[in-house]
RNA sequence: GCGAGCGUGGCGAAAUUGGUAGACGCAACAGACUUAAAAUCUGUCGACUUCGGUCUUGCGGGUUCGAUUCCCGCCGCUCGCACCA
């Protein structure tokens, strides 16, 4: 029997499908349903890795059988071109970023073709194409007519690696997300894009992605836009006002059920009155100063102290009419709310730890509805849900009923109102970078902002830049800046800012739809294929990608451009590819000297796995299981697996070993496990004889493993359970070796019910057997097998016997037969009668459950 | 601190409406084939056992005829957010 080789097999599929042009699909109606399946495309760093391989292979998967469904199935690819690497790139090694760029999408480009994956790059789109980046310009100006775009002064997030700016989301513990740079605070004209206007909607539609997006990342999302309801309202001032603030100060609370605990009001060492008294006064600027100091670090705002300093002013309480010291306070944020609150010590901590150190009122206005009106607070402030007292009009109702009664009584008064506040903050766009899309205005002198007119567009970024200086090279460029204004034609200057990479990312998947159409977005082809069926990618992009691509989805529709609400309709967050690590001399010392896997043998010793070095035999320690990376040497090239196991063999593997949300510890041994499954499954085909006769018995039995195979693999397909429905496609081989008797139509039936199966997750050998079983065509356009649910489970199943819970016997009954019929065998069995016996028991009760399991409760 | 998830053999894991715990794979061990090794094939593989059984899904309780699954309380790990009023 010829062994399997994949090196011929494999290049000889792909051969055929190309020759076919199998995964061109086209946006004409051919009356068969759409389905859009995608995976996140990849940034082109330079090399197609493991954990990429396992995100598109899962998509094909998808893509393969749905095709097998009798789908129109839009499964595209394209390129994440802009960003920083490319400028760093071009830093380090003088390449200009676009050569750099187009020469790694060549590279990975060859490098996805060889995973057999069924895309159709006739849709090959790349962010950094004048052609993608032009069409992406003409709508940013639609959202500047329609003003959800706008330029503002403000703090902003800057990365002092990276020189630029970044959005509040693309911070991490105070990091940049990508230079892991510690970001600083500056203030600079920005431009942003309102997103703010899409929080509840964004909110909102989350609840129409149950089920079909993970809990985790609808909850990550709903927290990170932070919508809170409370009061909003202005406290006045007793005596002398600050100048401007004569009619009071706006705090916001979210808890005005506790007015009668008010303590004192809280400023932000940033807020417009605690700057006014530090111009004055150069003691409060010191002390504003000192706020500024701490890091934003998770340690350092866990050590920050609470610290104050006491203004002197009084704000006048609303309801009792007290003055109550105002103070500047740490822990009091400029950007949320209003910068300023009332502390209610006994029912906040932070005001609670703040007014222990000053010595300032602590009053319990809730008490918990088994306590008394002696109830106080020491070091703990109570949160926990209570019945109101100390307060006048609001005692004793519940949280919520003083909350609206109060929030009723200021809006009476007139002082504020009810208001939805929100964490989420408009999305800073702006990058003072050259590798990103041109921000498509002119700055005139006297006409303001201008937009390029859309004849004009695309905005070309200039060829000839340099990087040998910090900075951005589009503001030190000769000429390009220099433009005439386009309304009154005087020397005016272009703006030199580019968008966040994150913006090309937003619309790509409805730019898939119709990739060459001459306005952004082609309706028809959107609305053929939009939403997106099924999303694939990694987790990380929770709060990130996923919020801007719902957010821009939702602004294009606004305008006009598409008619879609939420991009991805499903969404799966695949884990990561981890392997081993194994170093030499101690991590501890802070100098391991990280080990290639490709020069690592393990031995048993003693039980115990010991880790060599192949080249020079010592021996090495083997570190903990981490996501593959250069700087840890912990990486397999899918080229260099593919070359030794095949495409298929790496395929399965990446998907057999764990669940696909988990992460999968890749080991050879593992993926040699996967290639043997090949080999059989291949000699099963090959042992293949079309003249061997029927065998009744043996055939029955195979037919019902058969349509028990095609339930358990759909099902795991259809579920994400790409591992379980693996285990089962492994079960199947063994169940066709003990079949191995079984002839005629049967076994050609279980033989391409296997091909069929095996499709979505090993291509290739799928066809060869095809072509083997002499069947026509290509599994490619096989239709995805239907079991039959009467053959799909057993005519006899085997009930174990419990007595109280514990398994004594089993009998062997009917499918379907009677409860009654079930209870008379049990209690006739031998095995249970002898142990009835043994322990002197009588049968009380009896407990059937059909087709599963019988207990019987005795004493 | 707040929120979410997870915890099952030596390892990755199965067991999705509460019904035979450990499917399938890896590693390991034994055997066959081989001059030998690799490859391949066959078998064993949770622990203890007086071979009758007993115990076993992080720990302790509870509900139930029956719990990996549901409830309560701990312990541990992972992820997200983090002075958000």
């Amino acid at each position: 029997m010829a062994r399997y080789e994949p090196k011929i097999t494999e290049p000889r599929q792909q051969a055929r499908w190309a020759e076919a042009d199998a995964f061109s699909v086209s946006n004409e109606d051919t009356g068969r349903p759409k389905y859009y399946v995608l995976e996140m495309f990849p940034y082109p760093s330079g090399n197609i890795h493991m954990g990429h391989a396992r995100n598109y292979v899962m998509g094909d998967v998808i893509a393969r059988w749905k095709r097998a469904q009798g789908f129109d199935v839009l499964h595209p690819m394209g390129w994440d071109a802009f960003g920083m690497p490319a400028e760093n790139a071009a830093m380090e090694r003088g390449v200009h970023p676009g050569d750099w760029t187009y020469a790694n999408i060549e590279t990975m480009r060859g490098q996805l073709k060889l995973l057999g994956l069924s895309l159709d790059w006739s849709r090959e789109i790349a962010t950094c194409d004048p052609e993608y980046y032009g069409q992406q310009q003409g709508w940013f100006l639609e959202l500047y007519k329609r003003g959800l775009v706008y330029r503002k002064e403000g703090t902003v997030n800057w990365d002092p690696v990276d020189n630029t700016v970044l959005a509040n989301e693309q911070v991490i513990d105070g990091r940049g997300w990508r230079s892991g740079a510690l970001v600083e605070k500056r203030k600079l004209t920005q431009w942003f894009l309102r997103i703010t206007d899409y929080a509840d909607d964004l909110i909102d539609g989350l609840k129409d992605l149950e089920g079909r997006w993970p809990d985790k990342v609808r909850l990550m999302q709903e927290n990170w836009i932070g919508r809170s309801k409370g009061l909003q309202m202005k406290w006045a001032f007793a005596g002398t006002a600050p100048a401007g603030f004569e009619d009071g100060v706006e705090i916001y609370t979210t808890r005005p059920d506790t007015f009668y605990g008010a303590s004192f009001l809280g400023l932000a060492p940033d807020h417009a009155i605690s700057k006014q008294l530090a111009d004055a006064d150069p003691r409060v600027a010191e002390f504003v100063a000192e706020c500024r100091k701490g890091g934003a670090s998770q340690a350092e705002i866990e050590q920050a102290e609470k610290i104050g300093w006491d203004t002197g002013l009084k704000a006048i309480h609303p309801f009792t009419g007290e003055e109550v010291p105002v103070w500047i306070a740490n822990f009091i944020l400029s950007e949320y709310g209003t910068g300023a609150i009332f502390a209610c010590p006994a029912h906040d901590q932070r005001d609670l730890d703040f007014a222990r150190k000053y010595n300032l009122p602590v009053k319990a206005v809730v008490r918990p509805a088994e306590a008394d009106d002696s109830f106080t607070v020491d070091t703990e402030a109570y949160t926990g849900p209570g019945v109101l007292f100390n307060s006048d009009f609001m005692n004793g109702m519940e949280i919520e009923e003083a909350k609206a009664a109060a929030i009723a009584k200021i809006e009476a008064a007139g002082t504020g109102k009810g208001a939805t506040i929100y964490r989420l903050r408009d999305w800073g766009v702006s990058r003072q970078r050259y590798w990103g899309c041109p921000i498509p205005v002119i700055h005139c002198e006297d006409c303001g902002v201008v937009p390029v007119p859309s004849d004009q567009l695309p905005v070309e970024l200039p060829h000839d830049v340099t990087f040998d200086v910090p900075g951005n090279p589009l503001d030190r460029h000769a000429t390009w800046k220099h433009v005439n204004c386009p309304t009154c034609a005087k020397p005016a200057r272009r703006e030199t800012d580019t968008l966040d990479t994150f913006v090309d990312s937003s619309w790509y998947f409805a730019r898939f739809t119709d990739p060459k159409a001459a306005t952004p977005i082609n309706p028809a082809a959107a609305a053929k294929w939009l939403p997106v069926d099924q999303y694939i990618g990694g987790v990380e992009h929770a709060v990130l990608h996923l919020l801007y691509a719902r957010f821009i989805t939702r602004a294009l529709s606004d305008v006009g451009l598409m008619d879609v609400k939420e991009p991805f309709a499903g969404l799966f967050t695949q884990g990561m590819v981890v392997h081993e690590t194994y170093y030499e001399g101690h991590e501890d010392s802070g100098k391991p000297r990280w080990v290639e896997p490709s020069d690592v043998q393990i031995e048993h010793v003693d039980g115990k796995r010991v880790a060599r070095r192949l080249s020079n035999g010592a021996e090495i320690t083997i570190g903990d299981i981490e996501k593959m990376s250069k700087s840890k040497k912990n990486v397999v090239a899918p080229a260099d697996i593919i070359a030794t196991h095949g495409v298929d063999a790496g395929r399965l593997f990446v998907l057999s070993d764990s669940p696909p949300e988990r992460d999968v510890q890749w080991s050879a041994g593992g993926v040699e496990g996967a290639s043997r499954f090949v080999q059989r499954a291949w000699a099963e085909f090959d042992a293949f004889d079309a003249s061997a006769p029927a065998n009744a018995d043996v055939d029955a039995s195979l037919i019902r493993e058969t349509h028990k195979t095609i339930k358990a693999v759909s099902e795991g397909v259809e579920h994400f359970r790409f591992n379980s429905a693996i285990a089962k496609l492994y079960a199947f081989l063994g169940v066709l070796k003990d079949h191995a008797k079984a002839g005629g139509e049967a076994k050609k039936t279980a033989l391409s019910v296997l091909a069929r199966l095996v499709a979505p997750f090993t291509p290739h050998l799928a066809e060869e057997g095809w072509t083997r079983l002499g069947l026509d065509g290509m599994v490619l356009d096989a239709e995805w097998p239907q079991f039959d649910a009467a053959l799909a489970a057993d005519d006899q199943v085997i009930m174990p016997v419990q007595i109280g819970g514990k398994r004594r016997g089993e009998v062997q009954m009917p499918r379907g037969a009677d409860n009654a019929d079930v209870e008379a065998a049990a209690l006739a069995n031998a095995t249970v009668k002898a142990y009835l016996e043994a322990n002197n028991l009588t049968v009380r009760k009896v407990i059937v459950v059909p087709d599963r399991i019988v207990n019987l409760v005795a004493n």
